[in-house]
DNA sequence: TCGCTTTCGTTAGAAGTTGTAACTCACGAC
DNA sequence: GTCGTGAGTTACAACTTCTAACGAAAGCGA
C-alpha cells in the first residue's frame, strides 16, 4: 500500500491523528470483510479499539464519511495495483492481460472491497469529485493497454457512436474507436465474470471461474 | 405478475393474512426503490400501513425473512418475464435476443430488484433451496435459446472444460459445449453491462448504454 | 519551566432501529 | 352462543448513530 498524504511536515498531533484514523479504517476493513458494508458499526469498531463510541466522531463525521473514505481508499488501491502491473510490461504478454490478472487478483484478495467500488450503489449517494479523478486514472491505463493492440477491420456502428470519447474518459486521451470499444468490453465483461463469481453465483456449477475469466480474456485479445 | 399459492381453498383468515403480507411487501418494494435494500425499515413500513412496529412480526419472522421473501419474488418475477418473452418466438428474431431485451427491460424497470438478485451479496447469507430451483429454470430458457444457434467451429479448451455440465445446470439439459459457453457469455457479459449501467458507472461518459448493450448482444449472436 | 489553548476521550442522552413478552380484543369455527 | 385462535396493541430490552457538555491530557509559546 502506498502512503498518501505528506508525512514529512507534521505536528505530533497530526501524526497521532493520522495513525488513529488508519487504525479505525483497518478495523473497518476487517469488520466489513466478514459482515459486509451494511453491517459496519462505529460502536463495534470503537469497542475493538478500547474506546467509547462517540470518540470516533473526532476522526470521521459519521458512518457515511467513513464509508466514503473506505471507497476512496479502495479506488486508490485499485489504481496502485493497475499502476504496479502496467510497469511490468515487456514480458511479451499483452498489457491488457497483465491488467486483467491484476484486476482479478485484486478482486479475489478482498471481495467486499471490490463490491465497494463496483457493487450495488446506495441510491442518493454521490461520489466526491476526486474519486472520479482516480477512476479516470484507471481508464487511462486501460486505454493505453487497448491502444497497443492492432485495430484493424471495419468500424461498427457502436464504434462510430463512441468515436472521440476517449478524451472525455481519460483527460485528452486520443484512442481510435476500436480501442475504446475494446476498453469498454474489457471493463464490462471482466466485471461480469468477477462480480458473479464473487457473489457466489457460480457455486455448484462445476466449472473453474478462473478458466471462464481466462476464456473471456482470450476473446478480448482476439 | 403471476399469482403464486392456491387462492382457491382458503379460510377468511388465511386470505386476510395473504393480503396483508402482500401489502407489506408492496411497501417494502417502494421503500427499497428509493433507499436501497440496506435501508429497509420494518418500523417505517408499519407506520405507513397505520400499524405498530411489532405487528409485522406476525407476518415475517424478521427483517431477514422479509428480504428473503423479496428476493424470492424477484427471482420469480424474472422467471415470469423470461417465460413470457420466450413464448413470443418465431418472429425471425433469435431467442437469445428477445431474452436479452426482456432482461434489460426487467432490470431497468426496477434497478434495486435487479441488484437484489445479482448485486452485492450479504456475507453469510445462504439462499434457500427453492431459489436455486427457480434460478435453474432461467438457465433452462437461456440454454434453450443458445442451443438453437449454430454451433460450428473448433471446440476451445474452456468448452472442453464445461462439456456435459448442462445436465447439472438445468436438470438434465443436454446442450453442446458451444451452447454452454454461449450461455455463460450471455449471462456474464449482459450482467456486466447492466450492473455497471444501473450503478451509474457510465454516467457522464457520453455514450448510450443501450447501444453498448446492443453491441454486446450482437457479439454474442455472431 | 509555567501557563494557555487546543484537542482528545469521556459520560449522558436523544432518537432511531430490531425484536420479545404479555395483554386485549375480535373474528371465525363449532 | 361459547370458546379458541390469532391479530394488534403497549411496554420493554438491547442495539444503533449521533449531539452535547464536561474533564483531562498533551503540545506550543513565552
Amino acid at each position: 500500500m502506498a502512503d498518501h498524504g505528506d508525512t514529512g511536515t507534521q505536528t505530533p498531533r497530526e501524526r497521532y491523528r493520522a495513525q488513529v484514523q488508519e487504525e479505525i479504517k483497518k478495523h473497518a476493513w476487517e469488520q466489513m470483510a466478514v459482515a459486509g458494508a451494511s453491517a459496519l458499526s462505529l460502536n463495534a469498531i470503537a469497542k475493538q479499539m478500547g474506546m467509547s463510541g462517540p470518540a470516533l466522531y473526532r476522526y470521521f463525521a459519521g458512518r457515511d464519511e467513513l464509508i466514503t473514505e473506505l471507497i476512496r481508499d479502495a479506488y486508490r488501491s485499485l489504481a496502485d495495483t493497475f499502476r504496479a502491473a502496467s510497469e511490468t510490461v515487456g514480458t511479451g504478454e499483452p498489457g491488457l492481460a497483465v491488467l486483467a490478472h491484476a484486476l482479478r487478483g485484486w478482486a479475489l484478495a478482498d471481495p467486499q472491497r471490490y463490491f465497494l467500488v463496483y457493487g450495488t450503489p446506495v441510491p442518493g449517494y454521490h461520489a466526491p469529485d476526486d474519486i472520479t479523478v482516480i477512476a479516470s486514472e484507471n481508464m487511462v491505463m486501460m486505454l493505453d493497454a487497448c491502444a497497443e493492440l492492432p485495430s484493424d477491420g471495419p468500424v461498427t456502428s457502436f464504434e462510430a457512436h463512441i468515436e472521440g470519447l476517449g478524451s472525455r474518459w481519460a483527460d485528452g486521451h486520443a484512442a481510435p474507436p476500436v480501442a475504446l470499444r475494446r476498453a469498454l468490453a474489457f471493463w464490462t465483461r471482466l466485471h461480469g465474470v468477477l462480480s458473479l463469481e464473487l457473489a457466489g453465483h457460480f457455486n455448484g456449477m462445476g466449472f473453474d471461474p478462473a478458466l471462464l475469466f481466462a476464456a473471456e480474456l482470450d476473446d478480448l485479445l482476439r
